[in-house]
DNA sequence: CCCGGTCTCGCAACCGGTTCCAGCACCACG
DNA sequence: CGTGGTGCTGGAACCGGTTGCGAGACCGGG
């Protein structure tokens, strides 16, 4: 309600005095700076950021575009951010990006356009070359999280890797059939995530020499119930039955680990099962798993972004960097055991 | 970069018509209106929303608390906000809340008051009374989701009446040894939601005439591992074990009947569960449950401060409404069995 | 005592829209 | 042909801060 004017007013100031002694920015003396604060104090005065950013420029607000909101990964890099943007001053908008073209598009040349924001964090989305265009012509730094899109610097596990980090692993143990429980090819997330995972495990399998004949199941969503699904239907036929399953994400693996005690299989001396992410559910479960930090992910995609506002030269390298991962090792992995034994 | 005064001048004509042209709000002669739009449009322009909400002001943006942003319930609602506001045409920001009292005194005084927002949601918050004048003082529309809070409009699912939903449904199967897994009290969400559901089950078993010594376990997270741990413990010794258990919440139903398998105790003829939510995993559990949308408790937030925020008189009453839940019976639950029959 | 430098501080011009108000053209009607 | 009304348009005053520039005060050194 109240106005910088009131303030000056009653502090017996100019409006400039008065704005230089809130901000705290050049010299005033200390009597006026003083005087400004108990003026703005017992008035309950708070500057307008649309004021303020009209003629700076600047908002303090950087937007966040994510395709999900309700899922493990996305939440946790969220919560990330949002931590780091509050500690750094920043507001953060969010928006979720629609799967239809149209709103999509509608999303990118609209909403996001209106100079709301100083900085862009895409998680998990693809950019369109047009759409890294537009970000561009935005000029303001611009990171994305999830895979890399040329034009704009990036970070991401490589999901290659992963994947092959964890057949690797269950290969080392001694097991050579092996299925991947992966996300529907077809159904796919933004930069071939299932793709590239299942390349990661198939990379594993041949450079080991194994064959692998239908060796990849599709999860009908890539979550608890798709694992599961789908485990219920690989593990019902003993005689196809692989030693060890490769999941696309550790929700899946919690599918089939349940799927496989339903159906009277040990975990993991019956069948043998490893995951990527490192889901809060996961230790309970007894999970083997490559460990990903989505939520350090966002700190450190802010931190770049915040930086590159606030330093002069304010141009970000647009350049990927490669996010660590680390396999954990619990107890549903293990070597397979003779079929008498089990 | 564009400004409107560029786009008027190549339009020919002044700054006022071009707004409102733009705007399409007041009578602007058609070719007149043709001309902005097509000046506009090879210009790039955009108005700036920092400008625009300067004179006007209204941000169209809306503020949403939360303190989790990676728990189903709130990721849920948070969609639901999320997607009404984008269609309303609001933009959202996103302020999750520290626990720290610091920080969160901080969070209201300093940030949430930069005139930044035109309406605000609260979602699992419970404010107090000097919160909720902090936030009257913004004259700004404001609903809360997850509990009553005097003073602004609210709306809730009746905790109370989810568990003794649950506990009822149990009883009329003819059980009587029951117990009750919920959220630590001493770990209390906002509203007391733990003690609610609580109050709730021994409601309904008092009104039963049941005893119910011993009949509370809690969960040392209100999740998955903490309904696992707690069910283990509590069914490790047959001679005590009830015959059914109300969770309170899905996710401690979930943990619950993986622990039961574990101690190859069958569900639901060995042990009937009962959680509340309707969580995504739940059907594949075959969990009974009582089912609330939180996804659609946003929409519902949302519609109620836009309509607030574009009818002329602003004012939203200040109570608080109540959310139907409905029990939906899967399988998780029948009734018990004399233990020669297990 | 004079002069140059350093601190403070106020004036006023912005930032980029919106909107009140007045003016003008044009039409229909008396 | 005069007049009142209607529809469109432009000028200009905002909204509430920030900041460049210049003026005055004050200090120390020569």
């Amino acid at each position: 309600m109240s106005s910088l004017a009131e303030v000056a007013r009653r502090a017996g100031v100019s409006k400039a005095t008065a704005s230089r002694a809130l901000s705290g920015a050049a010299h005033v003396s200390p009597a006026a700076k003083e005087r400004v604060a108990a003026a703005a104090a017992d008035l309950g005065y708070v500057v307008s950021s649309t004021a303020a950013s009209l003629v700076t420029g600047r908002t303090k607000n950087v937007g966040v575009i994510t395709p999900f909101i309700n899922r493990w990964f996305f939440a946790e890099v969220l919560e990330g951010i949002e931590g780091a943007l509050i500690q750094a001053g920043y507001d953060l908008t969010l928006f979720r990006l629609p799967p239809e073209p149209e709103q999509r598009s509608r999303l990118f040349r609209y909403f996001l356009v209106r100079k709301r924001v100083d900085a862009i964090v895409c998680v998990g989305v693809e950019l369109a070359p047009g759409e890294v265009e537009l970000i561009q012509a935005l000029r303001r730094p611009a990171v994305g999280i999830g895979g890399a899109i040329p034009g704009i610097m990036t970070m991401c596990i490589d999901d290659e890797q992963a994947a092959r980090l964890a057949t690797r692993h269950l290969i080392s143990l001694g097991h050579t059939r092996i299925v991947h429980i992966g996300g529907d090819l077809d159904a796919q997330l933004d930069f071939k995530v299932h793709s590239r995972r299942l390349a990661g495990f198939r990379g594993a399998m041949d450079e080991a020499g194994l064959e692998h004949p239908d060796d990849f199941r599709p999860a009908r969503t890539f979550s608890v119930p798709g694992g599961y699904e789908a485990a219920m239907s690989l593990l019902a036929d003993p005689r196809s039955r692989p030693t060890a399953i490769v999941a696309g994400c550790d929700e899946i693996a919690i599918g089939a680990i349940t799927a496989a005690r339903q159906l009277g299989i040990v975990v993991p001396s019956g069948l043998s099962i490893v995951g990527i992410d490192d889901h809060p559910y996961s230790e309970m479960f007894g999970l083997t798993t490559v460990r990903q930090r989505p939520g350090e992910q966002g700190e450190l995609a802010v931190d770049l972004v915040v930086r590159a506002m606030t330093e002069v030269d304010g141009g970000l390298p647009s350049t990927s960097i490669d996010i660590p991962i680390t396999l954990v090792v619990r107890t549903s992995t293990t070597a397979p055991v003779p079929s008498l034994l089990r």
